[in-house]
DNA sequence: ATTATCTATAGATCTATAGATAATGC
DNA sequence: ATTATCTATAGATCTATAGATAATGC
Protein backbone atom coordinates (compact mmCIF):
# COMPACT_ATOMS: atom_id res chain seq x y z
CA UNK A 1 0.00 0.00 0.00
CA UNK A 2 1.66 3.67 -1.37
CA UNK A 3 0.78 6.22 0.64
CA UNK A 4 -0.54 8.96 -2.01
CA UNK A 5 1.06 12.27 -1.00
CA UNK A 6 -1.34 15.15 -2.09
CA UNK A 7 0.91 17.43 -4.43
CA UNK A 8 1.02 21.18 -4.35
CA UNK A 9 -0.81 23.47 -5.44
CA UNK A 10 -4.75 24.04 -4.32
CA UNK A 11 -6.44 20.21 -4.72
CA UNK A 12 -8.59 19.07 -7.86
CA UNK A 13 -12.12 18.78 -7.22
CA UNK A 14 -11.99 15.37 -8.31
CA UNK A 15 -8.71 13.73 -7.08
CA UNK A 16 -6.07 12.28 -9.35
CA UNK A 17 -6.77 8.52 -9.89
CA UNK A 18 -3.25 7.83 -10.94
CA UNK A 19 -1.09 10.27 -8.78
CA UNK A 20 2.13 9.11 -10.13
CA UNK A 21 1.68 10.54 -13.28
CA UNK A 22 2.10 14.50 -13.47
CA UNK A 23 -1.10 16.85 -14.87
CA UNK A 24 0.93 17.70 -18.12
CA UNK A 25 0.94 13.69 -19.14
CA UNK A 26 -2.29 13.31 -17.98
CA UNK A 27 -3.29 15.93 -20.32
CA UNK A 28 -1.35 14.89 -23.01
CA UNK A 29 -3.13 11.22 -22.90
CA UNK A 30 -6.42 12.30 -22.35
CA UNK A 31 -6.06 14.60 -25.58
CA UNK A 32 -4.55 11.99 -27.55
CA UNK A 33 -7.70 9.31 -26.74
CA UNK A 34 -9.74 12.52 -27.56
CA UNK A 35 -7.85 13.60 -30.81
CA UNK A 36 -8.23 9.63 -32.16
CA UNK A 37 -11.34 9.02 -31.44
CA UNK A 38 -13.23 12.64 -32.45
CA UNK A 39 -10.55 14.42 -34.28
CA UNK A 40 -9.18 17.87 -33.00
CA UNK A 41 -11.75 20.50 -33.60
CA UNK A 42 -14.24 17.31 -32.35
CA UNK A 43 -12.46 17.87 -29.25
CA UNK A 44 -13.26 20.64 -26.79
CA UNK A 45 -10.90 21.92 -23.67
CA UNK A 46 -14.08 20.98 -21.71
CA UNK A 47 -13.66 17.28 -23.01
CA UNK A 48 -10.11 17.09 -22.22
CA UNK A 49 -10.42 18.54 -18.91
CA UNK A 50 -13.30 16.13 -18.05
CA UNK A 51 -11.26 13.07 -18.65
CA UNK A 52 -8.48 14.37 -16.64
CA UNK A 53 -10.68 15.27 -13.87
CA UNK A 54 -9.89 19.19 -13.16
CA UNK A 55 -11.91 22.26 -14.81
CA UNK A 56 -11.40 23.33 -18.02
CA UNK A 57 -9.85 26.88 -17.16
CA UNK A 58 -7.01 24.60 -15.28
CA UNK A 59 -5.94 23.23 -18.69
CA UNK A 60 -4.17 26.47 -19.43
CA UNK A 61 -1.64 26.33 -16.51
CA UNK A 62 -0.05 23.74 -18.43
CA UNK A 63 -0.87 24.63 -22.11
CA UNK A 64 -1.30 27.61 -23.69
CA UNK A 65 -3.41 26.44 -26.58
CA UNK A 66 -5.07 23.68 -27.88
CA UNK A 67 -2.62 23.34 -31.04
CA UNK A 68 0.29 23.10 -27.96
CA UNK A 69 -0.99 19.87 -26.75
CA UNK A 70 -1.18 18.61 -29.84
CA UNK A 71 2.25 19.62 -31.02
CA UNK A 72 3.57 17.98 -28.12
CA UNK A 73 1.78 14.57 -28.62
CA UNK A 74 3.31 15.06 -32.37
CA UNK A 75 6.59 15.69 -31.42
CA UNK A 76 6.52 12.13 -29.12
CA UNK A 77 4.85 9.74 -31.59
CA UNK A 78 7.48 9.41 -34.66
CA UNK A 79 10.66 9.85 -32.60
CA UNK A 80 11.21 6.47 -31.24
CA UNK A 81 10.14 5.20 -34.41
CA UNK A 82 12.69 7.82 -35.67
CA UNK A 83 15.59 6.67 -33.16
CA UNK A 84 15.07 2.99 -34.04
CA UNK A 85 14.96 3.01 -37.69
CA UNK A 86 18.37 4.87 -37.56
CA UNK A 87 20.24 1.77 -34.78
CA UNK A 88 19.17 -0.18 -37.23
CA UNK A 89 20.15 1.31 -40.50
CA UNK A 90 23.73 2.20 -38.67
CA UNK A 91 24.28 -1.84 -39.04
CA UNK A 92 23.97 -1.69 -42.47
CA UNK A 93 25.66 -3.12 -44.99
CA UNK A 94 28.46 -4.65 -42.36
CA UNK A 95 26.06 -6.03 -39.78
CA UNK A 96 23.23 -6.92 -41.51
CA UNK A 97 21.89 -7.36 -44.89
CA UNK A 98 19.64 -4.55 -46.48
CA UNK A 99 16.46 -6.67 -46.60
CA UNK A 100 16.52 -8.06 -42.77
CA UNK A 101 17.52 -4.21 -42.13
CA UNK A 102 14.01 -3.34 -43.78
CA UNK A 103 11.56 -6.37 -42.44
CA UNK A 104 13.68 -5.32 -38.50
CA UNK A 105 12.36 -2.17 -39.24
CA UNK A 106 9.01 -2.90 -40.42
CA UNK A 107 8.22 -4.89 -37.43
CA UNK A 108 9.42 -2.90 -34.93
CA UNK A 109 7.49 0.18 -36.82
CA UNK A 110 4.42 -2.07 -36.88
CA UNK A 111 4.74 -3.22 -32.99
CA UNK A 112 5.38 0.34 -31.46
CA UNK A 113 2.04 1.46 -33.32
CA UNK A 114 0.28 -1.57 -32.07
CA UNK A 115 1.62 -0.52 -28.60
CA UNK A 116 0.63 2.74 -28.03
CA UNK A 117 -2.37 2.87 -25.79
CA UNK A 118 -4.19 4.63 -28.10
CA UNK A 119 -4.42 4.47 -31.53
CA UNK A 120 -1.89 7.48 -31.78
CA UNK A 121 -0.76 7.15 -35.51
CA UNK A 122 -4.15 8.45 -36.64
CA UNK A 123 -3.14 11.86 -35.36
CA UNK A 124 -0.89 11.66 -39.12
CA UNK A 125 -3.87 11.54 -40.94
CA UNK A 126 -6.12 14.13 -39.86
CA UNK A 127 -6.17 17.37 -41.54
CA UNK A 128 -5.21 19.79 -39.27
CA UNK A 129 -1.74 18.10 -38.96
CA UNK A 130 -1.24 19.35 -42.66
CA UNK A 131 -1.26 23.10 -41.46
CA UNK A 132 2.23 25.01 -41.57
CA UNK A 133 2.78 25.07 -37.47
CA UNK A 134 3.73 21.74 -37.90
CA UNK A 135 5.92 21.21 -40.32
CA UNK A 136 8.59 20.46 -37.76
CA UNK A 137 6.52 17.55 -37.49
CA UNK A 138 6.02 16.15 -40.79
CA UNK A 139 9.88 16.80 -41.93
CA UNK A 140 10.83 14.55 -39.00
CA UNK A 141 8.12 11.71 -40.60
CA UNK A 142 9.41 12.76 -44.08
CA UNK A 143 13.08 11.66 -42.49
CA UNK A 144 11.33 8.27 -41.43
CA UNK A 145 9.96 7.66 -44.91
CA UNK A 146 13.12 8.55 -46.49
CA UNK A 147 14.59 5.63 -44.76
CA UNK A 148 12.17 3.40 -45.58
CA UNK A 149 12.68 4.30 -49.24
CA UNK A 150 16.61 3.91 -48.75
CA UNK A 151 16.53 0.28 -47.52
CA UNK A 152 13.71 -0.49 -49.90
CA UNK A 153 15.94 0.41 -52.81
CA UNK A 154 18.93 -1.65 -51.30
CA UNK A 155 16.95 -4.31 -51.03
CA UNK A 156 15.19 -4.40 -53.96
CA UNK A 157 15.47 -6.45 -56.83
CA UNK A 158 16.85 -4.24 -60.20
CA UNK A 159 13.85 -4.76 -62.13
CA UNK A 160 11.91 -3.47 -59.26
CA UNK A 161 14.04 0.45 -58.18
CA UNK A 162 14.11 0.62 -62.20
CA UNK A 163 10.89 1.62 -62.17
CA UNK A 164 10.19 3.84 -59.47
CA UNK A 165 12.83 6.42 -57.33
CA UNK A 166 13.42 5.80 -53.68
CA UNK A 167 11.68 8.53 -52.76
CA UNK A 168 8.46 6.59 -54.32
CA UNK A 169 9.36 3.90 -52.87
CA UNK A 170 9.67 5.25 -49.48
CA UNK A 171 5.92 5.87 -49.65
CA UNK A 172 4.63 2.71 -50.29
CA UNK A 173 6.73 1.42 -47.59
CA UNK A 174 5.44 3.31 -45.17
CA UNK A 175 1.95 3.63 -46.46
CA UNK A 176 1.92 -0.15 -46.09
CA UNK A 177 3.35 -0.38 -42.60
CA UNK A 178 0.72 2.08 -41.24
CA UNK A 179 -2.03 -0.71 -42.37
CA UNK A 180 -1.51 -1.19 -38.87
CA UNK A 181 -3.48 1.98 -37.45
CA UNK A 182 -6.48 0.71 -39.49
CA UNK A 183 -6.33 -2.66 -38.59
CA UNK A 184 -6.62 -1.04 -34.72
CA UNK A 185 -9.53 0.67 -36.42
CA UNK A 186 -11.59 -1.95 -37.18
CA UNK A 187 -10.25 -5.28 -35.40
CA UNK A 188 -8.19 -6.58 -32.91
CA UNK A 189 -5.08 -6.85 -34.16
CA UNK A 190 -2.95 -10.58 -34.24
CA UNK A 191 0.04 -11.86 -33.84
CA UNK A 192 0.30 -12.70 -37.34
CA UNK A 193 0.06 -9.33 -38.34
CA UNK A 194 3.38 -7.74 -37.81
CA UNK A 195 5.38 -10.68 -39.90
CA UNK A 196 2.25 -10.77 -42.28
CA UNK A 197 2.88 -6.76 -42.61
CA UNK A 198 7.41 -6.67 -42.69
CA UNK A 199 7.01 -9.78 -45.22
CA UNK A 200 4.64 -7.71 -47.89
CA UNK A 201 7.59 -5.03 -47.62
CA UNK A 202 10.04 -6.91 -48.79
CA UNK A 203 7.32 -8.62 -51.52
CA UNK A 204 6.82 -5.37 -52.74
CA UNK A 205 10.52 -5.11 -53.29
CA UNK A 206 10.37 -7.90 -55.64
CA UNK A 207 11.92 -10.26 -53.15
CA UNK A 208 11.40 -13.53 -54.20
CA UNK A 209 9.90 -16.22 -51.34
CA UNK A 210 13.09 -17.34 -50.35
CA UNK A 211 14.97 -14.35 -49.78
CA UNK A 212 12.32 -13.51 -47.76
CA UNK A 213 12.30 -16.28 -45.89
CA UNK A 214 16.30 -16.08 -44.93
CA UNK A 215 15.67 -12.05 -44.42
CA UNK A 216 13.23 -13.16 -41.46
CA UNK A 217 15.10 -15.31 -39.94
CA UNK A 218 18.24 -13.09 -39.99
CA UNK A 219 15.94 -10.06 -39.22
CA UNK A 220 14.56 -11.94 -35.65
CA UNK A 221 18.27 -12.51 -34.53
CA UNK A 222 18.86 -8.73 -34.90
CA UNK A 223 15.77 -8.30 -33.42
CA UNK A 224 16.51 -10.08 -30.37
CA UNK A 225 19.81 -7.96 -30.58
CA UNK A 226 18.27 -4.55 -29.94
CA UNK A 227 15.45 -5.62 -27.71
CA UNK A 228 18.08 -7.09 -25.38
CA UNK B 1 -22.86 32.98 -75.37
CA UNK B 2 -25.81 31.08 -73.51
CA UNK B 3 -28.53 33.38 -71.95
CA UNK B 4 -28.40 32.17 -67.92
CA UNK B 5 -32.05 31.90 -66.84
CA UNK B 6 -32.34 32.84 -63.48
CA UNK B 7 -33.76 30.21 -61.53
CA UNK B 8 -37.03 29.60 -59.73
CA UNK B 9 -36.89 31.54 -55.89
CA UNK B 10 -35.87 34.28 -54.29
CA UNK B 11 -32.22 35.35 -56.01
CA UNK B 12 -29.16 34.91 -53.95
CA UNK B 13 -27.41 37.76 -52.47
CA UNK B 14 -24.35 36.82 -54.76
CA UNK B 15 -25.33 35.42 -57.91
CA UNK B 16 -23.81 31.53 -58.80
CA UNK B 17 -20.76 31.97 -60.44
CA UNK B 18 -22.14 28.45 -62.44
CA UNK B 19 -26.00 28.66 -62.78
CA UNK B 20 -25.93 24.88 -64.57
CA UNK B 21 -25.18 22.79 -61.17
CA UNK B 22 -28.03 22.95 -58.83
CA UNK B 23 -27.72 24.25 -55.70
CA UNK B 24 -27.40 21.03 -53.86
CA UNK B 25 -24.54 20.27 -55.58
CA UNK B 26 -23.16 23.35 -54.98
CA UNK B 27 -23.15 22.98 -51.39
CA UNK B 28 -21.59 19.28 -52.06
CA UNK B 29 -18.68 20.20 -53.88
CA UNK B 30 -18.36 23.03 -51.22
CA UNK B 31 -18.81 20.88 -47.99
CA UNK B 32 -16.42 18.02 -49.38
CA UNK B 33 -13.33 20.80 -50.19
CA UNK B 34 -13.83 22.14 -47.17
CA UNK B 35 -13.96 18.66 -44.83
CA UNK B 36 -10.85 17.68 -46.56
CA UNK B 37 -9.08 20.79 -46.38
CA UNK B 38 -10.10 20.89 -42.21
CA UNK B 39 -11.63 18.14 -41.67
CA UNK B 40 -15.44 17.80 -40.28
CA UNK B 41 -15.76 19.39 -36.83
CA UNK B 42 -13.65 21.86 -38.19
CA UNK B 43 -16.22 22.96 -40.81
CA UNK B 44 -19.10 25.45 -39.83
CA UNK B 45 -22.21 25.68 -41.78
CA UNK B 46 -21.09 29.19 -42.23
CA UNK B 47 -17.80 28.15 -44.00
CA UNK B 48 -20.06 26.07 -46.53
CA UNK B 49 -22.52 28.68 -47.29
CA UNK B 50 -20.34 31.27 -47.87
CA UNK B 51 -18.25 29.15 -50.66
CA UNK B 52 -21.26 28.31 -52.17
CA UNK B 53 -22.77 32.11 -52.00
CA UNK B 54 -25.67 31.38 -50.02
CA UNK B 55 -26.41 32.65 -46.15
CA UNK B 56 -25.96 30.13 -43.56
CA UNK B 57 -29.07 29.13 -42.86
CA UNK B 58 -30.28 28.78 -46.33
CA UNK B 59 -28.17 25.52 -46.63
CA UNK B 60 -31.03 23.95 -44.04
CA UNK B 61 -33.07 24.22 -47.34
CA UNK B 62 -31.43 21.26 -48.97
CA UNK B 63 -29.90 19.34 -45.78
CA UNK B 64 -31.22 19.03 -42.69
CA UNK B 65 -27.90 18.89 -40.76
CA UNK B 66 -24.01 19.02 -41.31
CA UNK B 67 -23.73 14.76 -41.02
CA UNK B 68 -26.24 14.60 -43.72
CA UNK B 69 -24.28 16.17 -46.48
CA UNK B 70 -21.20 14.17 -45.00
CA UNK B 71 -23.56 11.07 -45.65
CA UNK B 72 -24.53 12.09 -49.29
CA UNK B 73 -20.44 12.53 -49.78
CA UNK B 74 -19.63 9.32 -48.83
CA UNK B 75 -21.94 7.28 -50.51
CA UNK B 76 -21.17 9.03 -53.83
CA UNK B 77 -17.49 7.97 -53.04
CA UNK B 78 -17.21 4.18 -53.04
CA UNK B 79 -19.83 3.51 -55.42
CA UNK B 80 -17.69 3.96 -58.47
CA UNK B 81 -15.17 2.02 -57.11
CA UNK B 82 -17.14 -0.45 -56.14
CA UNK B 83 -19.33 -1.10 -59.82
CA UNK B 84 -15.55 -1.36 -62.10
CA UNK B 85 -14.39 -3.80 -59.21
CA UNK B 86 -17.31 -6.29 -59.72
CA UNK B 87 -17.72 -5.50 -63.71
CA UNK B 88 -14.25 -6.43 -63.82
CA UNK B 89 -14.54 -9.23 -61.88
CA UNK B 90 -17.05 -10.89 -63.84
CA UNK B 91 -14.48 -10.79 -66.04
CA UNK B 92 -12.61 -13.52 -64.15
CA UNK B 93 -11.49 -16.16 -64.94
CA UNK B 94 -13.14 -16.84 -68.62
CA UNK B 95 -11.73 -13.38 -69.96
CA UNK B 96 -8.93 -12.52 -67.74
CA UNK B 97 -6.54 -14.09 -65.23
CA UNK B 98 -6.70 -12.82 -61.47
CA UNK B 99 -3.52 -10.75 -61.91
CA UNK B 100 -4.51 -8.83 -64.68
CA UNK B 101 -8.02 -8.09 -63.21
CA UNK B 102 -6.15 -7.01 -59.72
CA UNK B 103 -3.51 -4.95 -61.61
CA UNK B 104 -6.62 -3.51 -63.63
CA UNK B 105 -8.81 -3.10 -60.56
CA UNK B 106 -6.07 -1.22 -58.48
CA UNK B 107 -5.11 1.20 -61.93
CA UNK B 108 -8.80 2.34 -62.30
CA UNK B 109 -8.97 3.06 -58.30
CA UNK B 110 -6.19 5.34 -58.02
CA UNK B 111 -6.86 6.80 -61.34
CA UNK B 112 -10.69 7.60 -59.57
CA UNK B 113 -8.70 8.58 -56.47
CA UNK B 114 -6.47 11.05 -58.25
CA UNK B 115 -9.33 12.91 -60.49
CA UNK B 116 -11.95 14.04 -57.79
CA UNK B 117 -11.45 17.71 -57.85
CA UNK B 118 -10.51 17.75 -54.18
CA UNK B 119 -8.89 14.86 -52.63
CA UNK B 120 -12.37 12.97 -51.28
CA UNK B 121 -10.62 9.96 -50.24
CA UNK B 122 -9.37 11.75 -47.12
CA UNK B 123 -12.76 11.63 -46.24
CA UNK B 124 -12.42 7.63 -44.96
CA UNK B 125 -9.80 8.93 -42.63
CA UNK B 126 -11.51 11.26 -40.55
CA UNK B 127 -12.32 10.11 -37.21
CA UNK B 128 -16.09 10.98 -37.36
CA UNK B 129 -16.59 8.46 -40.47
CA UNK B 130 -15.93 5.66 -37.67
CA UNK B 131 -19.52 6.38 -36.34
CA UNK B 132 -22.19 4.01 -36.42
CA UNK B 133 -24.19 6.68 -38.42
CA UNK B 134 -22.46 5.59 -41.16
CA UNK B 135 -22.25 2.18 -40.78
CA UNK B 136 -23.78 1.56 -44.41
CA UNK B 137 -20.91 3.14 -46.55
CA UNK B 138 -18.71 1.17 -44.10
CA UNK B 139 -20.15 -1.63 -45.19
CA UNK B 140 -19.56 -0.86 -49.09
CA UNK B 141 -15.94 0.27 -48.25
CA UNK B 142 -15.78 -3.47 -46.93
CA UNK B 143 -16.77 -5.04 -49.90
CA UNK B 144 -14.67 -3.15 -52.36
CA UNK B 145 -11.50 -4.62 -49.21
CA UNK B 146 -13.64 -7.85 -49.89
CA UNK B 147 -12.75 -7.79 -53.81
CA UNK B 148 -9.03 -6.91 -53.37
CA UNK B 149 -8.32 -9.68 -50.91
CA UNK B 150 -10.45 -12.52 -53.62
CA UNK B 151 -8.92 -11.17 -56.78
CA UNK B 152 -5.54 -11.30 -54.58
CA UNK B 153 -5.99 -14.48 -53.02
CA UNK B 154 -6.33 -15.57 -56.75
CA UNK B 155 -3.33 -14.20 -58.04
CA UNK B 156 -1.37 -14.62 -55.71
CA UNK B 157 1.71 -17.32 -55.01
CA UNK B 158 1.08 -20.43 -52.14
CA UNK B 159 3.76 -19.58 -50.29
CA UNK B 160 1.93 -16.17 -50.02
CA UNK B 161 -1.75 -17.38 -48.97
CA UNK B 162 -0.25 -19.71 -46.92
CA UNK B 163 0.54 -16.84 -44.65
CA UNK B 164 -2.48 -14.37 -45.02
CA UNK B 165 -6.02 -15.07 -45.30
CA UNK B 166 -8.13 -13.46 -47.41
CA UNK B 167 -9.39 -10.77 -45.36
CA UNK B 168 -5.60 -9.48 -44.29
CA UNK B 169 -4.66 -9.50 -47.73
CA UNK B 170 -7.52 -7.07 -48.65
CA UNK B 171 -6.53 -5.03 -45.65
CA UNK B 172 -3.21 -4.45 -47.42
CA UNK B 173 -4.06 -4.29 -50.83
CA UNK B 174 -6.35 -1.79 -50.14
CA UNK B 175 -4.01 0.32 -48.26
CA UNK B 176 -1.56 0.39 -51.01
CA UNK B 177 -3.67 1.72 -53.44
CA UNK B 178 -4.62 4.38 -50.94
CA UNK B 179 -1.21 5.57 -51.23
CA UNK B 180 -2.42 7.77 -53.64
CA UNK B 181 -4.55 9.79 -51.04
CA UNK B 182 -0.95 10.62 -49.26
CA UNK B 183 0.63 11.30 -52.63
CA UNK B 184 -2.07 13.80 -53.11
CA UNK B 185 -1.39 15.53 -50.25
CA UNK B 186 2.12 16.00 -50.47
CA UNK B 187 2.91 16.27 -53.87
CA UNK B 188 2.11 16.55 -57.33
CA UNK B 189 1.07 13.18 -58.68
CA UNK B 190 2.82 11.42 -61.67
CA UNK B 191 1.80 9.55 -64.40
CA UNK B 192 4.38 6.74 -63.15
CA UNK B 193 2.80 6.69 -60.15
CA UNK B 194 -0.56 4.69 -61.53
CA UNK B 195 1.63 1.79 -62.67
CA UNK B 196 3.96 1.74 -59.68
CA UNK B 197 1.09 1.28 -57.13
CA UNK B 198 -0.43 -1.26 -59.18
CA UNK B 199 2.62 -3.30 -59.67
CA UNK B 200 3.27 -3.37 -56.25
CA UNK B 201 -0.07 -4.95 -55.44
CA UNK B 202 0.99 -7.87 -57.39
CA UNK B 203 4.60 -7.94 -56.32
CA UNK B 204 2.64 -8.13 -52.90
CA UNK B 205 1.25 -11.22 -53.91
CA UNK B 206 4.25 -12.47 -54.78
CA UNK B 207 4.27 -12.85 -58.41
CA UNK B 208 7.32 -12.79 -59.73
CA UNK B 209 8.95 -9.84 -62.54
CA UNK B 210 8.09 -11.78 -65.67
CA UNK B 211 4.85 -12.70 -64.33
CA UNK B 212 4.31 -8.68 -63.07
CA UNK B 213 5.05 -8.04 -66.97
CA UNK B 214 2.61 -10.09 -68.51
CA UNK B 215 -0.32 -8.91 -66.29
CA UNK B 216 0.30 -5.76 -66.81
CA UNK B 217 0.13 -6.49 -70.48
CA UNK B 218 -3.14 -8.07 -70.42
CA UNK B 219 -4.68 -5.35 -67.79
CA UNK B 220 -3.72 -2.77 -70.13
CA UNK B 221 -5.89 -4.79 -73.15
CA UNK B 222 -8.94 -5.03 -70.39
CA UNK B 223 -8.69 -1.30 -69.30
CA UNK B 224 -9.17 0.04 -73.00
CA UNK B 225 -11.96 -2.50 -73.65
CA UNK B 226 -13.53 -1.17 -69.91
CA UNK B 227 -13.05 2.57 -70.84
CA UNK B 228 -14.24 2.01 -74.64
C1' DA C 1 -49.04 28.84 -55.57
C1' DT C 2 -44.57 27.23 -55.30
C1' DT C 3 -39.83 27.62 -54.76
C1' DA C 4 -35.43 29.07 -53.00
C1' DT C 5 -33.70 32.21 -50.95
C1' DC C 6 -33.33 35.99 -47.25
C1' DT C 7 -33.09 38.25 -42.22
C1' DA C 8 -33.18 37.68 -37.43
C1' DT C 9 -32.33 35.23 -33.50
C1' DA C 10 -32.51 31.70 -29.54
C1' DG C 11 -29.77 28.81 -27.05
C1' DA C 12 -25.79 26.17 -26.73
C1' DT C 13 -21.50 25.89 -27.10
C1' DC C 14 -16.24 27.09 -26.98
C1' DT C 15 -11.58 29.39 -25.89
C1' DA C 16 -9.01 32.03 -23.07
C1' DT C 17 -8.27 35.45 -19.32
C1' DA C 18 -8.67 37.53 -14.54
C1' DG C 19 -8.46 36.93 -10.09
C1' DA C 20 -9.36 33.99 -5.79
C1' DT C 21 -7.97 30.05 -3.01
C1' DA C 22 -6.09 25.89 -0.77
C1' DA C 23 -2.45 23.21 -0.62
C1' DT C 24 2.98 22.53 0.24
C1' DG C 25 7.79 24.36 1.06
C1' DC C 26 10.95 27.13 3.48
C1' DA D 1 6.26 32.34 -1.24
C1' DT D 2 5.17 29.18 -4.62
C1' DT D 3 2.33 26.09 -6.93
C1' DA D 4 -1.69 24.14 -9.01
C1' DT D 5 -5.82 24.38 -8.87
C1' DC D 6 -10.55 26.78 -8.54
C1' DT D 7 -14.75 30.11 -9.90
C1' DA D 8 -16.57 33.39 -12.93
C1' DT D 9 -17.06 35.35 -17.18
C1' DA D 10 -16.27 38.03 -21.72
C1' DG D 11 -16.66 37.59 -26.37
C1' DA D 12 -16.79 34.79 -30.23
C1' DT D 13 -18.49 31.40 -32.28
C1' DC D 14 -21.98 27.66 -34.01
C1' DT D 15 -26.42 25.07 -35.33
C1' DA D 16 -30.98 25.20 -36.33
C1' DT D 17 -35.65 27.34 -36.45
C1' DA D 18 -39.24 30.96 -37.51
C1' DG D 19 -41.04 33.81 -40.48
C1' DA D 20 -40.50 37.26 -44.44
C1' DT D 21 -39.63 38.00 -49.34
C1' DA D 22 -38.55 37.98 -54.31
C1' DA D 23 -38.45 35.31 -57.96
C1' DT D 24 -40.99 31.88 -61.49
C1' DG D 25 -45.05 28.98 -63.02
C1' DC D 26 -49.77 28.39 -64.02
Amino acid sequence: MTVTRPRQGRPRHTPPSDPGTSAREQILDAAGALFVERGIAGTSTRMIAERVGIRQASLYYHFATKEEILAELLATSVRPSLRMVEQIRALVPERAHPAAALYAVAAMDVRTLLRTPYNIGTLYLLPEVQAERFDAFRAERGRLQASYGALGTLAAAQAVTRGMSTDHLGELLIQLVEVVIQIRRSREPEAADTDAIASSCLRLCGLTEPAVTIARAEARTLLDLLTS
